[in-house]
DNA sequence: ATTCTTTTACGAAAAGAATCGTATTTTAGC
DNA sequence: GCTAAAATACGATTCTTTTCGTAAAAGAAT
């Protein structure tokens, strides 16, 4: 089992993977400093929180040296389509273009992403 | 205040929200029997988070008979809107355009449904 | 009116998350 | 080697969420 079936990090593990996909690969100091900036929270709140995602599989660790280093575990990609399959089911009543058509209409986007979108929807009309 | 400020259901609150939003006022009953359908769950479970849901202000409760109605207080498109954009900042990057990309790449849609996003797309085209 | 059924009220336990203090370990600098 | 600094380990506490048992209340049914 390369990869876990289901994905359900917390609320605090969420913001910490945030970073680590961000960095690639972080020491919980990092982090820590990271996640600093915003909010207010203890060295030893995010070190435990690592260590349970650790448990969880959500993130892998390297303890060779003193420092341990965190990376990964999941994919981004997969926690999005995880999550964003939740939330079409949970909110949009199963269906991915309402959600589409929330996010396009209630979020700024520029030129160029617009064109982006414009691409891939060819695409999938081309295949249907 | 008519209307509140955040939303923040939790995952049981909102899957009870999903069967009040799709009925529109629903018995405490009601809402256990279609949840009892995919999970198992106690009557007085249901019941209990119905009225803690009532005092955060989701719900809006008619006592005027023995069965008391509910009914929604916070519209299904204020709360899509607030979790998506919750979903966009924390999974990401900010990026609406990304989201959209992964929800109409991983989800099957029809060519009705691609049609309503080109319309949207041409708008948001002509806007920009 | 008495009983039976359905419903709500309420408290409290159980489970899950988040927070942090203290102790221990590791290692770099002297 | 000893000491100080930085890191991890771990337990305990607090907070939130979920769960449900038991009791009271409100109507129906007889």
């Amino acid at each position: 089992m390369p990869t876990q079936k289901y994905i359900k990090p917390t609320e605090s593990e969420l913001e910490i993977l945030q970073v680590i996909w961000e960095k690639g690969s972080v020491s919980v100091r990092e982090v820590h400093e990271t996640l600093s900036a915003t909010k207010d929270v203890g060295y030893t709140t995010t070190l435990k929180l690592m260590q349970i995602m650790h448990e969880k599989g959500l993130v892998k660790r390297d303890n060779t040296f003193k420092t341990h280093i965190y990376a990964p575990a999941v994919s981004r990609e997969k926690a999005q389509k995880q999550l964003l399959g939740k939330m079409i089911n949970g909110l949009f009543g199963g269906s991915p273009t309402q959600l589409v058509l929330q996010a396009l209409g209630n979020h700024k986007t520029t030129k160029e992403e617009l064109d982006q979108i414009q691409q891939l929807l060819d695409n999938l009309k081309r295949e249907s």
